[in-house]
DNA sequence: GGCCTCAATG
DNA sequence: CATTGAGGCC
């Protein structure tokens, strides 16, 4: 069975289901993650999923940042939700697929505006969010999709200026060298340059502030699917959804779609 | 030349957009007299009436509350904003029409909760608000046409149930007197009951909490249409657009249409 | 129930 | 620039 999965940070489910809904009418994946859906799980609005074939849900959200979710029309097993932290936020959801595999569904902290420890306490979270992700990726020992909003664009053409953005956090050295351990720690496969490989276009996120997003173009690719080695060749296809950028009240984040074979 | 002049309680000119074009569209009155305008002057959305010919506008907003504006097809004279209480809030503004008429557009404070003097300082606001009008309305001598929302509903017959209201805000016995007096201190002319008479249904508010507006129809005549007595004659037709009530994201007053010969 | 501001966060 | 929610008001 070829699965087709989304993963999307869709910055407020409630804000976005006129355009949530029409990413299923027009991609019908059989699993969708967001990230970023910002709404506690007693008033997550299931029923717009319920009445797209979207009966199983796997919910991880909180009051007004973060919240995490999996909807599928696939029957999922709850493989619970990590707080690697153990601060209470809403970062990760896990899920066991049809066929054996695992989800993991993942927010990675933004990290806030500088690029330092000591200034800024949310770069210092954010390092040790990776941290703790990596020594939890070294004892996986099953076969493994991680998707989500990292808020890491490793590589110098995952961003419009790798120049400019040396200082700009999602992308200093530090960080990427980071998320370098972390991929390692598993031997993670980054799908996203699997199927597009570097120095290929692969933006997944423009900023709000832009007066025209798709002229400047300052796009970076932080989102991301990465899977265990012994898996990546069950891997059919992987689209970054740029043209949703576009869509009326967008999200500052595009969906990424993975077809894998389950 | 017979003048149409609406009025309209619109809770906030820029979230009302869409619907106050369409009212435009749809009625084409010559005069538009708005309250709660809800904007600063600097960005009160001209354009929006500009380009549908309301090219003559006086304005008197205020940052988060009150706010009142005049948006005509026909030449006005500004003839000022009185602030009676002294007190800064943005409540009225007054032209002068061709024909010589003059054209008062006012916004009555609402009173807060508690029909009490003493224990809700809003509501004495109220009470001392009608008072300087009623002082002012007697020494007026020209022939004047008054609208707005006055937040008093006189009339058993202006509210859903004149038993259930007697002690809420709007239907007490202490603000009818008073608005009364106001009436009688000029000879106003309640248009409202001229064209539409008691007791026949004439609501121009329903309440945004009811669960179903038009099925509970617990309505309020808030807003007035009032004229000096030697012009009473000239007024040709007076409708109250409730229709306006069910329109999409609507305000909680409706528009109320005169025409009269000016 | 809806509108407004404001302070966070991204 | 765009979300949320708190608090005030109607």
């Amino acid at each position: 069975m070829t699965l087709k999965i989304a993963s999307w940070n869709i910055n407020s489910v409630r804000a976005r289901a006129p355009i949530v809904e029409r990413l299923l009418d027009e991609e019908q994946p059989d699993i969708l993650c967001l990230q970023e859906t910002k709404v506690m799980d007693g008033i997550f609005p299931g029923d717009l999923f319920r009445s797209r074939g979207y009966v199983h849900q796997l919910l991880n959200g909180q009051k007004m940042h973060h919240g995490v979710a999996i909807l599928s029309r696939v029957p999922l097993a709850d493989h619970g939700k990590h707080d690697w932290q153990d601060n209470g936020e809403a970062r990760h959801v896990g899920a066991r697929l049809p066929g054996g595999l695992r989800l993991e569904n993942v927010y990675i902290p933004a990290g806030g505006d500088v690029p330092d420890r000591e200034k800024n306490p949310k770069f210092g979270q954010k390092l040790d969010f990776v941290e703790r992700m990596t020594r939890w990726s070294e004892k996986l020992a099953e076969p493994t999709l991680i998707v989500g909003d990292f808020n890491i664009a490793p590589l110098e053409c995952d961003v419009w200026s790798h120049k400019a953005l040396l200082d700009i956090v999602s992308h200093t050295p530090i960080e990427v060298e980071a998320l370098g351990r972390l991929q390692d720690a598993h031997g993670w496969v980054d799908l996203g340059r699997r199927h597009i490989p570097a120095p290929e276009r692969n933006f997944t996120w423009w900023s709000y502030r832009a007066i025209d997003w798709a002229a400047s173009d300052r796009g970076r690719r932080l989102d991301h699917m990465w899977c265990s080695p012994e898996i990546a060749e069950r891997t059919r296809s992987h689209r970054v959804l740029e043209s949703c950028r576009g869509w009326e009240r967008p999200s500052d984040h595009v969906p990424l779609i993975l077809e894998i074979d389950a």
